[in-house]
DNA sequence: CGCCTACTTGAATTCCTTCAACGAATGTGG
DNA sequence: CCACATTCGTTGAAGGAATTCAAGTAGGCG
C-alpha cells in the first residue's frame, strides 16, 4: 500500500467513471497503464477474495457486463448520503472509508473498506452514508436490480451475496460492543491490531503497520476525538507498546501486551 | 404486552421446546391454550409481517417442517454466547434482548428483538452473543441448512431472507452512530422514540410506553450505566418531557422537544 | 521561504462513572 | 400476618476519564 502523506490531502470530490453499465465489456481494451481493465474481471486483483471469486465463466460474464468501475483520487467521493441505494460496491485498490454525517456536524466514520471487501448491502432506499476514497482507490459497483436478475439464474450467487451480509452484520457487531463498552485506550489497541490483520496477516505482529487515514478518522471511527487519539499514541510509545517511526507507521513493540490490553485487561492502561 | 414486575426477575435458564425439527407439523395439535401451534405458522401471529407472510403454501409447508418453535420463560436463554449459530430465528411473542458478555463481565445489549423481527443470521460458526428473553416469549427457529436447501427450490424466499439480512445491516448502523456520536440524553431520547414507534407505531406520540426491560438492560443498550439512565430519566421528566407514572412506564408530555433532542438538538438538555 | 494542514501537547472543564446509601416492591419463612 | 432478605430503582457526593479550548510543532507544497 502506498504511504500517504501527512499533510495536504485537499478536499477534492470528483470521480472518474471508467466503462459504465451500458458499455463495458470485459475484452474492452482500456490504457496501457491499467492492466486489470485489459482483462476485465478475469484479472481482477481482488478476484479471489470477492464474491466473484467462485464464478462460473459465465456468471462473471454477467456480472462483468452489469458491473461499473470507477477510479477516485485521494478524498474522492463515491456517492454521498441521500443518493439512491441501487448497488453493491467492492474496493478493488486503495481504501475508501463509509461517513454519515450529523445535523451539527459530528461525524461517525462506519466502516473503513479494503481491498476485497464490499459495502452498499444497505436496504434503505437511499444510502445513509457517504463513500470517500481516503487514498487513490479503485471500486466497483454492481446494481442491485441486475444483480437481482442475475441471482434468478445463479442461484448459488445468491447465497454468497447473503453470506457477505452476514459477515457485514459480524463486523458491525463488533463495532457496536468497541463504541459502547470499551475505554478509549482499549478501542485503539483493537483497531491497531485489526488494521494489521488486514494489512498484514499473520505478520501482522511483526511488520510495521502503515496507517493511510488521518487522525480524524481514526477518530471518527473510535467515536472519540484527535486529540485523544494522539494522546492515547503518545501513551501505548512512552508505554513502550508501540512506536510512530512517522506519524502514518506504527511498528509493535509488545504485540501480546497490546493484544491483551484490545481485550479489556487493563482498560486505562 | 404485560407489564412486568420492577423486582423480582429470578434468572432462570431453563426453555421449553413445543415441537422439535423432527416431529413438527403444521397440522399437529398441541395444547389448546396455545391456539398458535394448533393450526401451525397459518395462525402465526406475526406472518404479515414476516418473511413467512409472502409465501405461497407449499414454501410455508417446506418452512413449516423445518421450524422448531420455543417457549420461553422471562430471563431465560435461547442460546449462549458460544454456542453452534445454526439457525435463523424470529420472535413471535414476547421480546428477545442479544446480549454480548466481555471477559470482565461488562455487558453489552446488542438488540432487543421485537416480535416479527429475525435475529441470528451472523455468519460466524458460533453466535457472538446469547439471546434471553426479556418477558415469557415465543420463538420461531430455523437452521439455516435446511433454509439453504428450500432456498434452492424457492429462488425468491432466499432474496427475502437478504432483504432481511440488509435490513439488521440498517439497525445495527443506527445504533453505531449512537453509541459513536451521541450523548446520553440524546441516546437514551432516541431509545425512547424508536421504542415507542415499535410498540405504539403512529400513535407513539400519544400512548404510553410500556418499557419491559430493567434499567441495566437499557443502560447496556445505550453503553451507559443504570444510574446514568436513572437520573437522565429524572432529568426529562423534571424537563418535562415525559412522566414516570411507575418505573416501567413513560408518558410523553413534550414528544417534539424529545425529537428534537433525540436529533441532536442540546444534546446535554 | 512562508503558508497550510495535520498532528501533538497542555490546561481547564464537563460529563459520566463509581461508590454509597436509601426507598419501594416482591417473595419467603416463621 | 409480619419480619426479613432480595432485587430493582433512585439519588447524592466524589472522582476520573475524555472533551474542549488553546497554543505550539512538523512536514509538504506553492
Amino acid at each position: 500500500m502506498t504511504p500517504s502523506h501527512c499533510a495536504s490531502q485537499a478536499q477534492v470530490n470528483v470521480w472518474r467513471s471508467v466503462g459504465d453499465v451500458a458499455s463495458f465489456h470485459p475484452s474492452s481494451v482500456v490504457g496501457k497503464q491499467d492492466r486489470r481493465a485489459v482483462n476485465g474481471c478475469t484479472a481482477c486483483e481482488v478476484r479471489e477474495t470477492s464474491f466473484c471469486g467462485a464464478l462460473q465463466k459465465d456468471e462473471l460474464g454477467a456480472l462483468a457486463r452489469i458491473h461499473k468501475r470507477s477510479e477516485l483520487q485521494a478524498d474522492a467521493s463515491l456517492f454521498y448520503e441521500g443518493d439512491p441505494a441501487d448497488s453493491i460496491a467492492t474496493v478493488t485498490s486503495g481504501l475508501v472509508r463509509l461517513v454519515k454525517l450529523l445535523a451539527d456536524g459530528r461525524r461517525q466514520v462506519l466502516r473503513f473498506v479494503a481491498p476485497g471487501e464490499y459495502f452498499g448491502f444497505n436496504i434503505s432506499e437511499t444510502f445513509g452514508y457517504s463513500a470517500e476514497s481516503v487514498i487513490p482507490s479503485i471500486v466497483c459497483q454492481f446494481p442491485i436490480s441486475g444483480l437481482e436478475r442475475i441471482c434468478g439464474i445463479y442461484p448459488d450467487l445468491q447465497w454468497r451475496l447473503f453470506v457477505l451480509a452476514r459477515q457485514e452484520l459480524d463486523r458491525q457487531q463488533e463495532h457496536i460492543v468497541l463504541l459502547g463498552r470499551n475505554s478509549i485506550p482499549e478501542r485503539l489497541a483493537a483497531f491497531l491490531l485489526h488494521w494489521a490483520s488486514i494489512e498484514n496477516g499473520a505478520d501482522a505482529s511483526r511488520r510495521p503497520l502503515m496507517l493511510p487515514m488521518r487522525r480524524a478518522d481514526v477518530a471518527d471511527y473510535l467515536g472519540t476525538t484527535v486529540e485523544t487519539v494522539a494522546r492515547t499514541l503518545t501513551h501505548f510509545r512512552r508505554q513502550q507498546l508501540i512506536s510512530l517511526p512517522s506519524c502514518n507507521m506504527v511498528v509493535f513493540r509488545d504485540f501480546d501486551r497490546l493484544c491483551a490490553l484490545a481485550q479489556g485487561e487493563n482498560g486505562t492502561c
